[in-house]
DNA sequence: CGGCCGATTGATGGACATCAATGGGAGTGG
DNA sequence: CCACTCCCATTGATGTCCATCAATCGGCCG
């Protein structure tokens, strides 16, 4: 499967052809893991990253009383726990959302990757600040919007980046993720997303129902978010 | 001053002498900055990073509604922006929160410094990593703990970091923010931050007044806190 | 068919927000 | 040196958003 692209390298056309390659072929192997599959356990030391394939992943943290709270959804393209490699061991766990696809890169392999290339590494680098980014607008969500927009928000930005690896347009997408999920992601509880996800689809700005998002006016349901998609670097 | 050690490169003893000097010298100057200064605003091309010297800075988002989001403190040591060297913009405004002193790194010189050492490269990526990290514990704070085991729970990350550079002890610190920042940190209301600060005063938890937080019982505040040092990579 | 999980809804409670006012300390200008 | 102002801390009263408790329902699967 080496052959394959992994990486959504056209997106970055500063890349050579050799650095392209190099990263195709940095990994070991793929693999297929059912849901909710625990991938990584905080605190374990870990050598080697995991590229989304298919499926979705998320990275969560469990607190002392029970709760759990989701840290980071994960869609195809992504390369979900790339800080490993500098951190060598991850502080909160990641888990499969769905049935997934990943492929392996082990770090041994990354860092060949960073001593060929300087560029290559920025391109890392600059994969995990965006995550990082995208882990402080989560913060201005849940600190300091209301529920139903803060779920409205995390819709726009699933939108907004499933758009960008073709699974969503204008009109949607499919998110196979639960409600329980969505509220652990939000800071909510079941109960009170559940009224949301109502009251978003009686103002009919989103419909989420099925597994799947479906969005009647993009911009309105952007204005209502307050969603501006900056913060995820698409340039 | 380029003959100052501005990076706490002690804790990094993989560094050679050769990497720890090509860092120092990357420093292009020093310089002074009052409190309530805007140092970053979002958005802005940028080509250069601060670590911050002397004092307190604070990264923020503002939202349309009228509010700030605080998304980090940073204490002297801390390399604030270093994410903007492969992001090339912020997407939040960074201020400093006290009077400060900072030294500036041209893009150009950290571009010099990866070129040189992949082990640097690697040392300032895992910085930018645990800075975000962190951000994923405020996003657990504000996503599942109490508002008075919040803020708790701030004031034990702030020692642990400050414990760390000599800023602070067992007994407490000084912390020259204001109830105001605090809230805006912990996405609370200053009045209802205000409450909490007297509960844990009354609580013999944690003492903040007069720019100072004095800690009683270490053990008893890090309990109520559901603190771990984990997120922190003190390793 | 029974059991389980997720979605849904109602009733009630509580944590935190909002509104409003006072007080104190620091800086400033008369 | 004393008003005056401004910012920050503080407190009370009230309101509301979201949590909690509890129950039902439907679909899926063994």
């Amino acid at each position: 499967m080496t052959t394959r692209s992994f990486l959504m390298t056209h997106r970055h056309p500063r890349l050579t052809d050799a650095e392209r390659t190099a990263l195709n072929n940095a990994v070991a192997h793929v693999r297929e893991v059912p849901a909710r599959h625990v991938l990584v356990r905080e605190g374990v030391p870990l050598s080697q990253c995991t590229l989304l394939t298919r499926g979705f992943i998320h990275r969560y943290k469990d607190t002392q009383d029970g709760r759990r709270q989701i840290l980071a959804l994960h869609i195809p393209g992504d390369f979900v726990d790339l800080h490993s490699y500098p951190l060598k061991r991850l502080e909160h766990s990641v888990a499969a959302t769905t049935d997934v696809e990943i492929a392996v890169f082990p770090h041994q392999a990354i860092r060949e990757l960073t001593l060929i290339s300087p560029n290559l590494t920025e391109l890392l680098w600059r994969s995990t600040l965006i995550d990082a980014a995208i882990n402080r607008e989560w913060l201005v969500s849940i600190g300091a919007r209301s529920a139903a927009v803060r779920i409205a928000h995390l819709f726009c930005e699933l939108r907004a980046r499933m758009e960008r690896v073709g699974m969503a347009d204008e009109h949607g997408f499919e998110l196979p993720i639960t409600q329980v999920d969505l509220a652990d992601a939000t800071g909510l509880t079941p109960v009170h997303t559940n009224r949301m996800v109502r009251q978003l689809r009686d103002q009919k700005l989103v419909d989420f129902r099925d597994r799947r998002v479906v969005i009647h006016d993009l911009d309105r349901l952007i204005d209502f978010a307050q969603f501006d998609t900056g913060y995820l670097f698409f340039d």
